[in-house]
DNA sequence: GATGAATGAGGATTCATTCAT
DNA sequence: AATGAATGAATCCTCATTCAT
C-alpha cells in the first residue's frame, strides 16, 4: 500500500533519520553484504555528518542490520498470510501477482533475504529465520491444499523450490542481466517472467486447481 | 572417496602450497564472502605462519577470489558440455543427474556462485559471468529442443528458473537446513531432492512424455 | 551512620542531583581514575537517562573531577586543622584516631588522592597541591613541636613519611588485599592497623616516652 | 647493573623494536597511567611511523601494558631476593641502599606500580600480584628475623609500612616536589631520603640489630 | 618458497561536548 | 532541570600489501 521508496510520493512526509538511515543501510546491504559495507559509507549515504550519529540510533552495525532485515520481511510476509487469508479459487494467482509486484517494486529486499541466507555467522542467520518460518509454515498449507502430483515428503523440497524460483529470478537480477544481456527489471521482463512463473506453477501444482 | 582435484588423482599426493591455499580460499570465501574473509585467515588457515607467504602465489585477494572461482566452476561446466554432448533420449535426466552428484559433492561451489552473482563489483561478477555463459548458452539449446508448452521468448525466464531450482537448493542449504528443521545434505534429503527435481523438470519440459 | 554529606544532616534529606553525580563520580574517578572513566558512565550511575544534562551541573568533565577533589578533601583538611588546635599532650592519637576511622568510612578517598598526585596534568595536580599544602602546614608544625631524633632538614622527609604511612594503606587496600590474602578493611584489619601506626609513630616521632 | 634507561651507556647496542616500545609505553604508562595514554602516542614516542606495527609485537594495549610492568617489576624483585640472601648482620641497610639506588635511577618504576595497583580492573592487577608475592614473602621472611617490637599478627602492617614508606616518596615525588617547593629527586634530596629511611627503619625495627 | 617486520588506510565504536526543545 | 539528537575527534585494532632476508 504505502510504497516505501516511490518517487512519486504523494505526500511530502519527511523521513525520521532513523528511517533515512535504514533506507541507506537497506540498500548498501543488499549491494555489497553486510561485512562489504562499511558504518561510515551508510552515514555518508544517509546524510549524516559523521558516523557517530548512526550509533545514536542503532547499537552498533548488527543490530542495524538486524533492524534492516526485519523492516524489509515483515511487509513481505503480510503478503503471503493475505494471499492465504482469502484463499478463493484462483488465489494463487493472486498471491503470485502480489508478490511479484512487490518484489519488483523493492529490487533490494530478495538480495538482502538471499544474501542473510548465505551467511552462516549464526547471529545474522537466526534473525531470518525467525522471519521466514511463518512464511514457510503458511507456504506448506497452501501447498498441502493445492494437490498436484506430490507426496507429502516432497513438500518440502517444493516449497524450497518455489522460492527459490520466484525469489531468485530478482535476487540475481544482476547476474541474470550479465548473462541474458537483457534488463531482467524491464516492465517487459518483469510482464514475462510473471507470466513464466503463472505457468510453470501451473504445471508444478497440477494444472486446473 | 570423490577427489577433489580433477585432474586424475589416484594416488595420495600431497596438495601443493598452492592448492592448500585454493582449498582454504574456498571454503572461507563460500562461507563468508570476499569481504567477509581477510587474507591473514586464509593464510592462517592454510597452514602458512605469515600472510605474506599467500603473495608469492597469487598476485591479491582479488586474484585468489578469481582463481577460487575459476578453480570450482571449470569442471561444473564440463559436466554440463558433456551431458549435453551425448544427448540422447533421458539425456535431461543423466544431466541432472551428474549435476545433482556433482553439487552434493562439492558443498561450497553452489554458495560461492550463488555469492559471486549477488556481488555487483563489475570485476568480481565479469569473471563469474565469463564463466557462466557457455553454461547458459548450453541450456538453452537443450530447452529448445525439448519443447514443451514454452514460447521462445519464456526460454531465458525458463533457463534462468531451471538453474535457481538446481542450485537453490544446494547454495541455500544452510538456510533451509534452519527453516525446515532438517539436513538437507544428508544422502536422504538429497535422494528427495533428486526425485523432486527430475519430476518438476518433466512436469515443466513436460512435452514428450 | 556516618552520614556523607558534612553540612550537618542527620534528617534522611533526598540528595539533590548535583550531589548524586558527585557521588556517582566519586566512586568512579577512584576505582578508575579520571582518564578511565567516561562522562556517560558517570551519568548513566547517577541515574541520568542522558549525559547532556550533568553538563547542566558542571562546566565540564575536568570541573567535575575537581569538585569531586575539593569536596572530597575539604572536610579531611578539618580533620587535622581540629586535631592540630587542641594540641594537647597526647593530641597525636588523637588526630591518628580521627585520621583513620575517616579514611576507613570514605574508602574512595584515599585512592582518589592517589591518583591524583600521580597524574601529572598539572591542571589536575595543582587543585590538589593547593588543598593539600595547608595540611601539609600543619603538619610540619606538629613534626617540629613533637621532637623526636630528627634533624629540622629531616623534617619534610619525615612528613612526607608519614603522609606515606597513613594514606598508603588506605589507598592500596585493593592491591594489599591482593597480596596479603585478607581483607584489609575488616574491622579487624583497621584496629590493628590503626595500632601498627600509633607504635610506630611513637617509635618515630618517640622522644618523650 | 646493566642500567637501562642511563644517558652514558658504554657499548652502543641499538635496542629491538620491542624494547623500543616498551621503553615509550614504560615512561608513558607511568606518567598517565593505562587509560591515559593512546596505542597511537606509544607508537609515535618508539618512532614508529604507524600504529600498526606497534601489533605486530603485542597483542593489544593490555599485552603491551604487562609486558611493561613484567619488565620492570622483575629485576626489582631480584633486588630484593638477592639483599635476602647474604642476609649478613647490616644486610638491612645493604638492602635498602640497594633499592633507594635502583628506585631512584628507575623513576617511572615506582609510579608504574603504584598506579597498578590503584587499578582494580582485575585482570590488571592479577599480574602485579603475581610480581609481588614473592617480594612480600621474600620481606615478611626479613622482618620476622628482625626482631623489634612486633608481635606477628603486625608484620603484614609492618611490611605494607615500610613498603608505603620506601615506594611512596619516589612515585609520588611529582606531588612531593609540588609540595615542598623542592625538587625531591636531586641528588642531594635523594640522600636525604636515603638517611631518613635508615634511621626511620632503625627506629621501627628495633634500633640496634 | 617462506617469513618477520613495517606501514598507510580504513575498520567499528566511543569520546566529550553542544544545541534545540 | 532535563533530554534527544548531533557531531568532530579520537579510541583500539585490522586491513591488504610490500620489502628485505
Amino acid at each position: 500500500m504505502a510504497s516505501r521508496s516511490n518517487a512519486a510520493a504523494t505526500v511530502e512526509e519527511p523521513r525520521s533519520t532513523r528511517d533515512v538511515i535504514l533506507d541507506a543501510a537497506e540498500r548498501s546491504f543488499a549491494e555489497r553484504g553486510f561485512a562489504g559495507v562499511s558504518v561510515r559509507e551508510i552515514a555518508t549515504e544517509a546524510g549524516l555528518k559523521n558516523q557517530a550519529s548512526l550509533y545514536h540510533h542503532f547499537k552498533n552495525k548488527r543490530a542495524l542490520y538486524e533492524a534492516v532485515l526485519s523492516r524489509g520481511i515483515t511487509p513481505l510476509i503480510s503478503v503471503v498470510v493475505e494471499s492465504g487469508t482469502n484463499a478463493q479459487p484462483g488465489s494463487d494467482e493472486t498471491f503470485l501477482d502480489h508478490m511479484v509486484t512487490y518484489l519488483a517494486e523493492h529490487p533490494h529486499l530478495p538480495r538482502l533475504i538471499q544474501r542473510a541466507g548465505l551467511d552462516d555467522s549464526k547471529y545474522l542467520r537466526s534473525a531470518l529465520t525467525r522471519l521466514l518460518r511463518p512464511f514457510y509454515t503458511e507456504g506448506l498449507n497452501v501447498l498441502a491444499a493445492a494437490g498436484g502430483p506430490w507426496q507429502p515428503e516432497d513438500l518440502p523440497h517444493l516449497a524450497a523450490g518455489l522460492y527459490h524460483l520466484i525469489f531468485g529470478y530478482f535476487a540475481n537480477s544482476g547476474l541474470l542481466e550479465a548473462v541474458l544481456q537483457e534488463d531482467p527489471r524491464s516492465p517487459e521482463a518483469i510482464a514475462r517472467q510473471r507470466r513464466f512463473l503463472k505457468k510453470a506453477l501451473n504445471l508444478l501444482l497440477g494444472a486446473q486447481r
